[in-house]
DNA sequence: CGGAGGATTGATGCTGTTCAAGCGTAGTGG
DNA sequence: CCACTACGCTTGAACAGCATCAATCCTCCG
């Protein structure tokens, strides 16, 4: 088999650097430095945290459990989730790192949480995590204004889950999806998809089938390019049309 | 016309009397009653607000408008919604006496809000009532909660427009306005409904159409009466089961 | 009485679901 | 190296729930 006939399937998705190790030689940063916080916030938090590490699928809190934690992802992606007792799913939405989990810091987790694929997070326990808020009200101020972000994102997904197609649905998701990597500085050609389609379908309130469909279509149409992993977001404008904000 | 002829149209629901008028003679309380906040805390707010009234559909705020205030309901009922190009809507939530509207201090607001009949509120500068904040952790943990708590009622919307049908749809809507209107303390026999048929539908992702059969048939199922103004809800165990959380 | 606006009801159609089969890749063991 | 399985994804055909279109009704109000 000579070197020209190894397979055009897409170089695996390079693996991004877990962020609490780029920061320097002696001191590991657990925090993500995807975080919106300033530096000095940060500094004053990382004495509290504690390392996790989960496998795939691997669960990290479920829904109505006792929220004695506060977490902060610093690699891989988690998917939240309700399930009713039908079994019917939401996946309400997924976590990557630089995100906060369990930040309404209520009694109990509105949410389930498990692992994608490896994940690496810094845990707080909450009641400390929240005396020390109540010295640091620049802090306070601050993940307060991200629940904030994250609210008006939940209304996002209210319109989208209930009054977009599912061609809008599935447009919206993957143009939020690449801004968010870009966010979190990881390449923005190639949208990476840590998550299945059946949690894709579970999230945007359609079905597996739909979702599928309607990659393949937009695959045909030239607008995506499906690889494996991921897609490539190739109609970049296209996309942006349908997803029509 | 006898007395016996009267019509069986049920009485108009009470007025209840606006919360800023129940509290004392010399005094005049401006934050609702049905408020969350222990009164020490309303006390420290007070001296910022003032007095805001708007009738039938007047507009508190529009959608992405700079957010230079923070409201808090003191009397009569608000739809918040968001409008796409296209002039889709999605109602995302219905705001009462007590609730506090544009919480997440973010520089705009991210929905519009405007009255479904005679409103009264009042109204924090925001950046001042930020400043408060800054010196009063409690108070701000307290807002912070609150906020939490409707971020776990937008997820409760996303499993309800992704995923339940439109009979568990309308239960669930009719359930949960009952117990906002306990936790408000309203009479809970006969639910008022100060919002029209098309915001109920804007609310739960379905159609006018849809909406009023289903109220029809829960009507002919003697699971509810509809009256004029709203709903009484009489089979309260078969809706309960409907919603089946 | 007449008009306006909201609500209801009916007939029809479409979007997305359901059910079912097939495909592709990865992993396992002979 | 090749079956064999497992699992996730794709594709097709038929169906259903809700949307759409359209007409009518009700109630409030001038």
């Amino acid at each position: 088999m000579s070197i020209h006939s190894i397979p055009v399937r897409p170089v695996p998705f390079p693996a991004v650097a877990p962020a609490y190790q780029c920061d320097g030689v002696d001191k590991v940063r657990l925090i993500s430095l995807a975080t919106d916080l300033p530096l000095a916030e940060r500094d004053a938090l990382e004495p509290l945290s504690r390392r996790v590490a989960l496998d795939q699928k691997q669960t990290l809190y479920g829904q109505d459990e006792p929220a004695v934690s506060v977490f902060n992802v610093t690699s891989g992606a988690l998917r939240l989730y309700r399930i009713l007792p039908d079994g019917r799913r939401q996946v309400t939405g997924f976590a990557f790192p630089g995100d906060f989990l369990g930040l309404s810091m209520l009694d109990r987790f509105a949410v389930s949480a498990d692992a994608l694929g490896p994940v690496t997070a810094c845990r707080f326990e909450r009641l400390a995590f929240m005396d020390l808020l109540r010295g640091q009200p620049g802090l306070m101020m601050h993940l307060h204004e991200i629940m904030g972000h994250e609210l008006s994102r939940a209304k996002d997904m209210m319109m989208l889950l209930g009054r977009r197609t599912a061609d809008e649905r599935i447009a919206t998701f993957l143009m939020g999806l690449q801004e968010r990597y870009v966010r979190i500085g990881r390449s923005s050609v190639t949208l990476e998809l840590p998550m299945g389609r059946l949690d894709i379908a579970d999230h945007l309130g359609l079905t597996i089938e739909t979702v599928s469909r309607t990659f393949s279509r937009l695959d045909r149409d030239h607008c995506i390019l499906i690889v494996p992993g991921g897609v490539r977001l190739v109609d970049h404008d296209r996309l942006a049309r349908m997803s029509a904000h």
